[in-house]
DNA sequence: TCTAGGTACTTGGCAAGTCTATGTATGACC
DNA sequence: GGTCATACATAGACTTGCCAAGTACCTAGA
């Protein structure tokens, strides 16, 4: 045996499912709203191809951190799945938020700022 | 189709390795060393298990950003893998902060702060 | 002497997340 | 009619992280 034991999550997986809960903590949003925002809003350093958000947010309905609900688009454009953040899902907002925190100085402490 | 280009590496995967290339840069570790060092420099936030901290550097050895030799111990304790950063892992440390730095910011500005 | 615990590395195998690629469907525009 | 943008979906591959277990040796203590 060895290797003590281990506590809480250790981050950088479900990362950008806490990006995601981010952004749906502002408002209600669609899939492919989300990708074209965290494109826009940071850049270009954040880009995710749809193949990782779309999985990204039925995983969060799954585990009851946002619930989707179907919205004709206007016109007649393709409907849209929007996500809305349930109570559980902000609380796992503030606790992956928390630990982002945590992980960020302690990344930092390891590389020297 | 869809999504425009993709750019450079997402972080978040191999960031681990990231903070194993950053504290062999300050000197040659060995694994078990790292494993501790990590959990008492960040105080627990970071505390990498062995079976993860052993594929890891086996994995940036074949990648050519570190190079390993034994080394017999002191006493007649089991003798030590170290690892030394090549070059290239130099090289891949200053990349890969600069990656980090830019996903840092942008994932602050995505969860205000 | 027997046991327990610390050091040190290794490995198998699963679970999970990410990404590429591709597909569907629609409407707008030229 | 062809192209582009919107919008969602998914299969399959790949990578990572981690648990669990094992090997081997040494020291300390009862």
């Amino acid at each position: 045996m060895s290797a003590s034991t281990r506590s809480g999550p250790q981050l950088s997986r479900g990362e950008f499912g806490l990006l995601v809960l981010g952004l749906l903590h502002r408002r209600d949003m669609y899939g492919y709203e989300i990708v074209a925002e965290l494109r826009r809003s940071t850049e270009g350093a954040i880009d995710l191809p749809e193949g990782t958000v779309y999985p990204a947010l039925r995983r969060l309905e799954r585990e009851g951190l946002a619930s989707g609900y179907w919205v004709e688009a206007p016109g007649a454009a393709p409907r849209r799945r929007y996500y809305k953040l349930t109570q559980a899902g902000e609380h796992a907002l503030a606790t992956g938020m928390d630990d982002w925190h945590r992980f960020k100085v302690a990344a930092d402490a390891v590389l020297g700022q």
